[in-house]
DNA sequence: GCTTGACCTGGACCGCACTCCAGGTATCAA
DNA sequence: TTGATACCTGGAGTGCGGTCCAGGTCAAGC
């Protein structure tokens, strides 16, 4: 008997809605989730496994079609994982970008909200 | 004689598009841009100059929605800037805590490609 | 037996930020 | 004078990532 999780257990776990589960199930972000009797999903360790990647790789903005193609290697077996690293190494690349482009962003910002703090204190 | 831009060169200068610019000013975040005997835009300085700040914004993925109480509070003048302050640094402190955000995550997926390439390694 | 709560389905709908399009005008160079 | 180029307008369309809904089912507790 494995142990297996209700919907509301992932979606809580994960902070995603029910719909939102649902949705990436949809999108082949999951499949082969298995059912109780009732009909209702059982998620096993290794969809919330992989939902756990799932969600750090979406909160990281990685597109849902891009995810897609990461999980259908999962799906294929381990043969795949080169091509699974390439996708998490060329993500991990965009991310230390993204990151440089936000802090240097951040520092224009930073400027903007001195000068006008020195504008007030002139002012005062 | 106030110097002027077209269209064109902002939109180049920008890396936006003349749809975008247009859209924005659609979106109340630039208004009154002069026109050319022609009925062409001609963007002044202080438009370059909001827009050079627009787009740091919008970069760190302030809705368009917030920039567009920015911009009117710009527009109202020099006794907003206390209200242009609490925009901008509650936007900083999202921008702070979203880059840390971004940090951890890539921690977790650098985590996974060290353990794909183990296993590599290990079927070598 | 009846309600309550958790879940099911298919499909419509949403907000956001653009992006595209048709049909038109102004300026200029050859 | 004829293109080519740059721009104009109003409005429709797009892609993404969900979100919502109606109408149902199932299991448990009162």
């Amino acid at each position: 008997m494995e142990t297996a999780y209700t919907p509301g257990e992932v979606a809580a776990r994960f902070g995603l809605s029910l719909d939102t589960l649902r949705y990436y199930e949809r999108e082949g972000l999951l499949t082969d989730v298995e059912r109780a009797p009732s009909g209702h999903r059982r998620y096993r360790a290794s969809d919330v496994e992989l939902l756990d990647l799932v969600r750090c790789l979406r909160d990281t903005d990685m597109p849902i079609s891009r995810l897609r193609t990461f999980a259908e290697l999962v799906r294929e077996g381990g043969h795949t994982i080169p091509a699974r690293l390439e996708i998490l190494t060329t993500h991990n690349q965009a991310l230390t970008e993204r990151i440089a482009e936000l802090r240097q962003r951040q520092e224009t910002i930073q400027h903007k909200i001195a000068y006008y703090e020195s504008v007030l204190a002139d002012s005062d």
